[in-house]
DNA sequence: AAAGTCTAATGGTCTAACCATTTGAGATAA
DNA sequence: TTATCTCAAATGGTTAGACCATTAGACTTT
């Protein structure tokens, strides 16, 4: 730290941009720039070689980069080709996912996590909810409830049922990043090694059909306190079915 | 919804796997299951066409999505190669960020979730801190408050110091998911759109090293809702700060 | 010892062809 | 008419072999 400028954050790190590194950036800033919106398609491999003057190849690289950052999808045959999509949040999932894995997280961690998050994300909807989320809220905790009496319902659906639940308080918390990370924790959920356990008892099905009221009655009646301590004891409930098992 | 099955979650989108994702697919599960690790070089791109049997072209493609998803680096020349690399939390940080600028979420939605985030994991470093957290986090508070007082400091410095006592802070929360969230909303936070305004005036350097003191001495005291309150009043003073200006 | 030069290994790119998939148009059959 | 089949065209997927560019280290020269 003596006779040497600390020259931290002031030079960048030197790296000659390749071919499709270029192609791959121009595209990528047409699309945040606006002049290319998701659904459109984009020339073909051929005619993009031409346009960039470069070989196939490179181009193809290109894509692929685009294509594993989610930007792009690309579809055989006539009429397919290279649409640009919408950034989705499951992605925001994957990569917490992996460095969860390299980090060595357990469901644990994640279940406490997400009985703070999602409980705060609770009191701020019951602050916030628009009287069509209310509705919505209402909508979802009967249909849970319907149709959590019949063993014909499958699992699998409830479990649908009690994520869309928890997204649409998401959105009633009218903030998009917790939006966004209400969508990955749920990305996580469902896969691998921090996945969720089956646990499908009457009991279950009728505290959770409970939990939902409760929750749903405590956003509605604008009591955030309640509304925090109902939905953490919702997810903390399962998380302990989940681990206990 | 009437007399056909609901067959969502169920089946899976058919996907006819292309060379370059199986192998792709093959040599990050390769990495997932321990057999290769970070640091590691894969065979050169000839090497794994053959082992592979296809030709290099589509070893290349594969080569693209692994450096694409950051699971590894590219270097030329001899000795240069395939070489695999850890999971970074600041790439979460990019899926976030790619998901907020797609949803349109603003600055002070950030703020808000990291006033409430940060608190919460004050509070529960404020239980779990070992002894040693403790201390590192004394350390860090005098280095702030030393280095604040003469304005040869640059703010970067300590905007720095800020981030790594934040950093700290979730270490100290012993949660490794809100280490990965807290890391990854520093990566925004450095960046683009939703970054941070340079404020740097006296009263500001001096509220800060206070601050830093106050959170400090909550979490040593094992005072939770206090570290918690001290937490919020410094994240939320320093988002106003930027969002007033 | 220092500087320059050469060499081999590795990724980056190109060319030109062929294969595989998909869609729609047109021919054919019921 | 209607259903089915066939075929053509466009698009991505793959191949093979060549050459270029970059880099580290060995070797040579000064």
């Amino acid at each position: 730290m003596e006779g040497k400028a600390n020259l931290g954050g002031i030079f960048n790190k030197v790296q000659p941009v390749r071919g499709f590194e270029d192609i791959a950036m121009q595209i990528q800033e047409a699309i945040y720039s606006g002049q290319l919106k998701s659904g459109d398609r984009l020339p073909s491999e051929r005619d993009l070689a031409e346009m960039f003057q470069v070989s196939r190849s490179t181009v193809r690289e290109a894509i692929r980069v685009l294509e594993a950052e989610k930007v792009v999808e690309v579809r055989r045959g006539v009429k397919g080709g290279i649409i640009i999509v919408e950034p989705k949040p499951e992605q925001v999932g994957r990569s917490i996912e992996a460095l969860i894995r390299f980090r060595g997280a357990t469901a644990e961690e994640l279940g406490e996590f997400r009985t703070d998050f999602e409980g705060q994300t609770a009191a701020l909807a019951a602050k916030r909810a628009t009287p069509e989320q209310l509705i919505r809220l209402q909508e979802i905790t009967d249909l849970f409830r319907d149709e959590s009496t019949t063993f014909e319902t499958p699992w699998a659906k409830l479990v649908e049922y009690d994520l869309m639940f928890h997204e649409e308080v998401a959105n009633a918390s009218h903030n998009k990043i917790r939006v966004a990370i209400m969508m990955a924790t749920h990305g996580i959920l469902q896969k691998s090694s921090l996945s969720i356990e089956k646990v499908d008892t009457t009991e279950w099905r009728k505290q959770q059909a409970v939990d939902l009221q409760s929750i749903t009655d405590a956003i509605t009646s604008r009591d955030q306190k309640k509304a925090q301590q109902m939905m953490e004891d919702h997810v903390s409930r399962n998380v302990n079915k989940y681990t206990d098992s």
